[in-house]
DNA sequence: AAATGAATACCTACTGGTCAGTATGTAAGT
DNA sequence: ACTTACATACTGACCAGTAGGTATTCATTT
């Protein structure tokens, strides 16, 4: 193989984050071999470990990759609409876009990634900033207590985990309409029950 | 070491199984090595392969233990009760009970059984033995449709397999008694709105 | 009752494939 | 010429599965 350019190292880094993502995403952790994903990239074993230190932390930058992509399409979401029942529509149809694009996390992302603590506790931190942006919104649009917001964020992400596992365990299962519907339906009962 | 007495076939399976249950329910399947589990049950990994043709055997021997035990516990609730609420509440709660008591399929169980087909199938036909249960129930006792029935039972199924991710990506999160009747409350909606 | 032989359930040492990570070489760029 | 980003060949750890050995058990024979 002939050597392939240089390029500047965030670019390259990058480049290597989106093979792992592709190879990560299609063959879980355990079957992405370093190997594959250098292939992926069109570039050697040597140039992926000359970027990352360990198979890990290549895992952690697709990690922090992604989950900075749903963040983003969270929070862009609800500023669009300051009608709650309306943000949170969006939120949620987007989220299960997502889901329905192949494009969020898999069971084995999420069982790779709860077995290193760094990276748990990343995911972790997330999770809690998407709360709070949650939360933030929920007050200032809907008059919901942090308590509120907090229990609704719960509920919501519980069944959209949910949506995640069926998805994966049983495709064929899951209408991503009805269950949309379903979860809208959830999210109206908590707004006027409160 | 010295040579174990020798044991009927099924009692030694019966054995060999509760070890591998235990160690991949701890360590997950691919650090549940054959050596562990064979140490686990008090035998040599030579035994452990003369009742098992190789490790994908032993877990879906666990699988469809453990399956065959959620199953059992599901039915059993249903039937105590004739009241559909009470039923639904027992059920739900039961089944709650094995997560909080750490004996339901963790995401690894899932991440693995998902990408061995017949493990897959098997899993799907214990899916769908169970909605034939609760549809038969509500049909009978609550006077649902069949398609009632099996929506309910997909959101009840979708909001439980949710609070198992929860559980385990971030333990501190679950409020077992707050989910608990959040759930009940998701069913009591249902029960009253069709 | 004791001895013997055969079957089989179990044990141990071994094999070979896999792959993360590394040492060394070299091409790209200044 | 020097630095560094990339490529290749290699290393060693790991572990599922196997081959050969042996202890246990039962049935038969003495």
């Amino acid at each position: 193989m002939k050597q392939s350019p240089k390029l500047p190292a965030e670019k390259r880094q990058a480049q290597l984050i989106e093979a792992a993502m592709k190879i990560i995403y299609k063959k879980g952790y355990a079957g992405a071999t370093t190997e594959a994903i250098a292939k992926q990239a069109g570039l050697s074993k040597g140039a992926l470990y000359f970027h990352f230190g360990n198979k890990e932390d290549i895992f952690f930058a697709v990690v922090k990759e992604m989950s900075g992509r749903h963040f983003s399409i969270i929070t862009k979401s609800l500023l669009e609409e300051t009608n709650p029942q309306k943000g949170l529509e969006k939120m949620i149809k987007n989220a299960l876009g997502l889901v329905a694009e192949q494009k969020y996390f898999t069971l084995d992302f999420w069982n790779h990634a709860k077995r290193v603590k760094k990276i748990a506790d990343y995911l972790e931190n997330q999770h809690n900033e998407i709360e709070k942006e949650l939360v933030a919104y929920l007050k200032k649009n809907a008059g919901m207590t942090k308590k509120q917001g907090q229990t609704l964020y719960l509920l919501l992400h519980t069944l959209f985990d949910g949506i995640v596992v069926r998805h994966q365990c049983c495709p064929s299962c899951v209408n991503f309409e009805r269950l949309q519907k379903d979860v809208m339906d959830m999210t109206k009962l908590f707004l006027h029950k409160r």
